[in-house]
DNA sequence: AAACCGTGGCC
DNA sequence: TGGCCAAGGTT
């Protein structure tokens, strides 16, 4: 009660976390006894990947390697091994350069500030904000695409945020962000899970929405997107292959013989990713690409080379 | 700044 | 069916 009029919140947000504390998803890593680093782990995971293909190996992360330590211990081969197909594997590998870094530099305890988190390999603007809000109650800034879907359309009246986030998103952002710290961490929670189940890119449940009767893009007539979003091409390039050849590393313990990349049939792994390989590899009339895909693959530490050829970091 | 980096599900 | 999309980061 009597609280200051600079503490209040604007109605709009007011019903956003109304919303949220009755229609939150009950994920694991927002359990009251989630660690920091369980935080940390979900964040990075959740970069640019679906909850419901994260929540099967968050688990598996979690009980193999509670604390950034455990993994630390191991070679970062194991950390991409256990990825599985979440994709973009490197975020695995610097997942685990940031347990090196939490466990020598930090006494083996996630950094709670936005500067100290954002120093650590993989954490950019988003993840930093997001571990120093959800694991340490920080007043920070979290903006995900989420969020910047559900500003465009409730206070800025367009159908879709800029191609890339702009300093006038990240001004309104900041301007909306609740003073008061739990405040704050609810406001970021609320309208990032608003994004998700309601304000989503295609086809929004405006009908549910708990700010429908006070949102710009509705009271706009609900225009078309103003730019054509870049499709990325996903046949022949070099991600498919990079993903096939680390397909088959995932596959084994051993090293897999270097010629096996350039002479068929490459018997690795189950059968898809056989084929796979083997189409990728059939439209090469050089193989100077594949080369140049495992040269890439070693120089970032993704695999590593041997005498008996190409593995896992181990 | 724009391009690159995996994967799979959906309409 | 295939383009679009998903709690981005790095160069």
């Amino acid at each position: 009660m009597d609280r200051s009029p600079h503490l209040a919140l604007s109605p709009e947000q007011s019903a956003i976390i109304d919303w949220f504390a009755t229609n939150a998803r009950d994920l694991p890593w927002r359990a009251a006894e989630c660690t920091p680093w369980g935080v940390l782990v979900s964040e990075i995971m959740l970069q640019q990947t679906p909850v419901v293909r994260v929540l099967p190996r968050w688990q598996e992360w979690l009980e193999r390697w509670p604390t950034p330590a455990a993994l630390a211990a191991e070679p970062s081969g194991e950390a991409v091994r256990a990825w599985g197909r979440l994709g973009y594997p490197r975020r695995a590998l610097r997942l685990h350069a940031a347990a090196l870094r939490i466990t020598e530099e930090y006494d083996g305890e996630v950094p709670g500030t936005v500067a100290e988190l954002k120093s650590l390999p993989g954490i950019g603007d988003y993840t930093a904000a997001a571990v120093a809000a959800f694991a340490f109650g920080v007043r920070a800034t979290v903006v995900d695409t989420n969020i910047r879907r559900v500003e465009a359309r409730l206070f800025s009246g367009l159908a879709l945020p800029a191609p890339t986030l702009n300093a006038a998103e990240m001004a309104l952002a900041e301007s909306l962000l609740p003073l008061e710290a739990t405040n704050s961490v609810r406001w970021n929670a609320a309208s990032m899970e608003l994004g998700a189940l309601l304000c989503t890119a295609r086809s929004p449940q405006c009908a549910l929405c708990p700010v429908r009767a006070s949102c710009a893009w509705i009271a706009a007539g609900e225009p078309e997107p103003i730019y054509r979003p870049k499709g990325q091409p996903w046949a022949g390039t070099d991600r498919q292959l990079r993903g096939a050849v680390m397909a088959v590393l995932r596959a084994t313990d051993s090293p897999t013989p270097w010629d096996m990349f350039f002479t068929e049939p490459v018997l690795i792994g189950d059968a898809e990713l056989s084929r796979s390989l083997r189409h990728l590899h059939a439209l090469e009339s050089e193989n100077s690409r594949l080369e140049r895909i495992l040269q890439d693959l070693l120089q970032e530490g993704l695999a590593q080379r041997s005498a008996a050829g190409l593995s896992l970091p181990g």
